[in-house]
DNA sequence: GCGTTATGCTACATTAACTGTAGCGTCAAG
DNA sequence: CTTGACGCTACAGTTAATGTAGCATAACGC
């Protein structure tokens, strides 16, 4: 089933939908804002703040691709997932179990 | 437990692993390198071919990038995941999983 | 030995993406 | 009627990715 409408995503021209997720998620920040929402809304500033003063101009870029691609939206308490995103959201929080893990394992190389 | 010796890695001066990770994981082509080599390893070429033409450059460049946190290393197969780099490639498929439940919302919104 | 093919790259000029600073417009509170 | 928070936009400068060409090594067939 091809996405209708989002498939000018960079490099994913046969619309799959896989194609299109990987496409978004490798784009500089977009893991980063998702990472900083896992929890709870932020609000534009916020994020800002969070993400280490990523630039305004980059920030909105993401943050509208992710709203058309409905994985976020723009509520009263700021920036956060749509019901359906939130289910990606979570998987933010296994790759930080597994980075972890990672990490003793690459510590225990360089000892 | 922060991560030695890659804390260069863009953004991610703090050298916590899900920062270096998220950072890595957020460069352009690397999820897609990941998503072809799924299932098993391949070649320098092919991966070329799979990824859709990506250039040369960019590709060895990611490459050597995920060798050195070793996610991926080069055996007789060609480029494929480590022991530990493989538990993070399967996330691929609950990627690819979601991406289509994903899908299926978004055409219905549009029908 | 000698051409052929596959592989893993490197060089380099061009183009696209991101950055950093400044500041604007709207709104609500004091 | 000013102050502060918020959500941006403009724009010049820097960094990253692209695309084409081609090199070096090694194995294979003859």
């Amino acid at each position: 089933m091809p996405v209708k409408n989002i498939d000018k995503a960079r490099g994913s021209d046969t619309g799959r939908p896989i194609m299109v997720l990987l496409d978004m998620l490798g784009k500089r920040w977009t893991l980063r804002i998702m990472w900083e929402l896992r929890d709870h809304p932020l609000t534009f500033r916020d994020l800002q703040k969070q993400c280490g003063d990523i630039s305004p101009t980059t920030l909105n870029n993401r943050l509208r691709e992710l709203r058309d691609l409905q994985i976020l939206d723009h509520g009263s308490g700021g920036y956060g997932y749509t019901a359906l995103g939130a289910e990606l959201g979570t998987q933010m929080t296994i790759l930080d179990i597994w980075s972890n893990k990672w990490a003793k394992n690459l510590a225990k190389d360089q000892a």
